[in-house]
RNA sequence: GCGCCAGUAGCUCAGCUGGAUAGAGCAACAGCCUUCUAAGCUGUAGGCCACUGGUUCGAAUCCAGUCUGGCGUACCA
């Protein structure tokens, strides 16, 4: 709000001292408060093409400067040449008005009016339970999905996956040893490469349960059979996870749908006839090294089987015929090698790449104390996502795989999750919003008339006018964190919300500080109010009422 | 070997499209409840920003190299 209001009074000066192609002017918050609200370095950067002292130059544009005292307080030069703008209280009650206009839509934008994003994630094959990493996956994009919306982007939430294929036949076959082991034959041999995880016995004592005796052959048809059963029952409970972390996504992909509709075929043909596809050692593969990648990679197997890149590149082309305009893939870090093939195999077929936004992120590791808590696959003594929804809670979970970078290894410490307590920081922003619901419950039980305020410029205290600034921010927060797909600046910023307005609860009181100052904090705890609500739902973490 | 990610306070992490004295939370220490929720507030202490060199008015940030950890590097996905 004041960003573009400085930055148009700094174009004219300029051009009033005869620069009329500047540079960008860039302004930030100092983050010594001493240095004003705003700053630029716009002195700095003329000084090479100028030819004269950034302070000097410094010096002249704020001569020229025209600004309207009421608004802007004081204009200074400081340090090598940055120049300091500091806006007048009035100025900040004034901004606190027209945020409120906003009402229940305060953070939304319309950066991506008329523009249609798809977000891909989870996509985990129905073979097993989700575990932790699947976790960070999931809220990662669940909440990138929601900075979309907020930003005005029509969002479509997807989740790709495959029930052919050899893990699928692992599974079926993993299930049918459990099965025979618990109905037949203790020592009946577990394939070499199963699934070791304790749910295949689950799923093996359920399909006792149902179809006992009537699968004991071993027979194609037997494991066709149990397949189906083992996918249902895995996607069954993958759906029943993300549901209670919030997550609904509005398609469900089936990458053997490429196959039936020919999509894989149609793709096959078209590599082939750009020349880009052909034939060795029985295999077909691709010319990558003519895309601008060190190896050509095999796209169909000597078993006439596709690898993954096959169906990867024919779901990537379709997302585009889809006529989305930005495409975001949420992947862990150990997919970093299908990506490069995707893109170029895309880029080939004549689509443009950029509009493919890749979110890597790193891994999750659990401790406690200090101590790594294992999750080996092998043992099957995995941690999944549901043993830890069940110990920490929802609103925790989301929130600890939504507060680091996604691009740092993460540690998870279940003995701070675990912590009802101050220690934990999800509470100190539950608490901030559940406090100012409070405020408003002893206003209505005191027979006192919330109202819109007519004087916001008795709001002066300096915790009051903190707490505006921070406020401000907030839309261009969303459109930050939704611009770099970072949650975490949004959490960030929650909790510098959270503690200002914790400042300011501590230092002014709301009720009886007499009629018209009440009604201005009542504005200002209110506003805050929707900031903090609004930003937990686009982390979907719940904004409690009271605590 | 090669590629990606990371290395910043005791711990977990921000800051990385170069800018003013390097920040936060937790842990430690010292304070604040007869007043709207103390799951809160205030203060103190804590740093060769992995290492070496380069680029410039200025580097945690950019470049090169070295070291350490994670993940990849399939006719697995």
């Amino acid at each position: 709000m004041q960003i573009e209001h400085s930055k148009q009074i700094f174009i004219d000066a300029l051009n009033e001292i005869g620069i009329n192609n500047p540079p960008d002017i860039k302004f930030e918050t100092p983050k010594n408060p001493e240095h004003g609200d705003l700053s630029t370095n716009i002195a700095m950067q003329l000084a090479g093409t100028m030819k004269k002292a950034p302070r000097a130059i410094a010096q002249q544009i704020i001569e020229t400067l025209q600004y309207d005292n009421d608004i802007i307080e004081e204009v200074s030069i400081a340090g090598p040449g940055f120049i300091n703008l500091k806006f007048s209280d009035n100025f900040y009650a004034y901004a606190l008005g027209k945020l409120a206009e906003s009402g229940d839509d305060f953070g939304r934008s319309a950066m991506g009016k008329g523009q249609r994003v798809n977000v891909e994630y989870v996509s985990v094959n129905p073979t097993g339970l989700l575990h932790l990493g699947h976790g960070r996956n999931a809220v990662i994009g669940d909440t990138v999905a929601s900075l979309y919306e907020w930003c005005g982007y029509d969002v479509t939430r997807e989740y790709y996956f495959n029930n052919a294929g050899n893990q699928m036949n692992n599974l079926a076959k993993s299930i049918y040893a459990r099965y025979m082991q618990q109905v037949a034959d203790p020592g009946f041999e577990f394939p070499e490469d199963g699934y070791h995880g304790d749910y295949i016995k689950s799923i093996a004592s359920d399909l006792i349960a149902t179809h006992r005796g009537t699968l004991k052959e071993g027979t194609y048809q037997d494991l066709t059979k149990i397949r189906k059963f083992g996918e249902n029952w895995c996607f069954e409970k993958i759906k029943q996870t993300l549901t209670r972390i919030y997550i609904n996504q509005d398609v469900f992909y089936n990458e053997d749908s490429l196959y039936k509709s020919g999509k894989i075929k149609e793709l096959i043909d078209e590599l082939t006839e750009k020349g880009l596809a052909y034939d060795k050692d029985g295999a077909k593969w691709l010319r990558f090294s003519e895309l601008g990648l060190n190896d050509d990679r095999v796209i169909v197997k000597s078993s006439g089987e596709p690898t993954y890149r096959l169906p990867d590149i024919a779901y990537h082309r379709e997302k585009f015929r889809r006529g989305f305009d930005i495409i975001v893939d949420v992947f862990g870090s150990d997919h970093v090698a299908t990506i490069p093939d995707v893109l170029a195999a895309i880029q080939a077929l004549g689509f443009d790449k950029d509009k493919v936004k890749v979110l890597i992120h790193q891994f999750v590791t659990l401790t406690e104390n200090g101590q790594q808590v294992k999750m080996s696959k092998r043992t099957g003594k995995s941690y999944t996502l549901d043993d830890l929804l069940d110990e920490v809670g929802e609103d925790v979970v989301r929130f600890f795989l939504l507060m680091r970078g996604i691009s740092t290894h993460l540690e998870f410490d279940l003995a701070i999750a675990r912590q009802q307590s101050d220690t934990n920081p999800v509470f100190y922003l539950q608490y901030a919003h559940a406090r100012i619901c409070s405020v408003f419950d002893q206003a209505k039980e005191r027979g006192i008339t919330v109202r819109d305020s007519q004087d916001l410029t008795l709001l002066k205290h300096e915790s009051e006018i903190n707490l505006i600034k921070l406020l401000i921010r907030f839309p261009e927060i969303i459109v930050l964190a939704c611009n770099k797909s970072e949650p975490h600046v949004l959490a960030d910023y929650l909790r510098e919300l959270a503690a200002a307005f914790h400042i300011f609860y501590h230092n002014c009181r709301i009720i009886c500080s007499g009629e018209n100052l009440m009604q201005a904090r009542f504005q200002l705890a209110g506003t805050t109010r929707t900031a903090m609500r609004n930003g937990l739902t686009i982390l979907g973490i719940s904004a409690p009422v009271r605590m």
